[in-house]
DNA sequence: GCCAACGTTGGC
DNA sequence: GCCAACGTTGGC
């Protein structure tokens, strides 16, 4: 099994906003690094749900890939701020996965905390310069930060 | 293929 | 709001 982290900026999608709804297609990501680490996805693998962009960054919980293979729907959506023209529903351009939720780390796991126990070399998250939304996280990293949680 | 310009991300 | 870092675009 493979852990990764997934970002979303709390005022777009939350942690509560998939404890509330349960499930969720992981769209929008418009990266081709991320889209390839959202096409290594396999189901059961586990993912840490980060807040970007917002007043404590850091890991806020914990959930599970459900399905894979998703062409990313809001890619042939006009209306949506996510959608590509160069998209064909034959030749789509951005796949995603399914995810479900498992937990909520209370309290979170704060950016200044990770960068006390883990080195950049550890967590992809922690380097310079590093704004991937979706990445992978080694087995034993991820096993340090579930130990760490509340 | 190069690279300058531009847009986006995301911490602070 | 600032700005560094990075990705993408498009002229040449």
């Amino acid at each position: 099994m493979n852990y990764w982290l997934l970002k979303s900026e709390p005022g777009v999608f939350s942690i509560d906003d998939l404890e509330k709804e349960k499930v969720t297609i992981w769209d929008g990501v418009r990266n081709y690094q991320a889209r390839n680490f959202l096409r290594a996805m396999q189901v059961g693998d586990l993912a840490f749900f980060y807040h970007s962009s917002t007043g404590t960054p850091g890991i806020v919980g914990l959930c599970r890939v459900l399905e894979t293979g998703i062409a990313d729907p809001s890619q042939f959506d006009p209306g949506s701020p996510y959608f590509d023209s160069r998209s064909t529903v034959d030749n789509p351009r951005w796949w995603t996965v399914r995810v479900g939720f498992l937990e909520k780390f209370e309290p979170m796991l704060s950016l200044r905390l990770l960068r006390q126990k883990f080195s950049p070399d550890e967590l992809a998250l922690l380097r310079r310069g590093s704004r991937l939304s979706v990445m992978p996280v080694a087995a034993e990293v991820a096993q340090r930060i579930i130990a760490l949680r509340g």
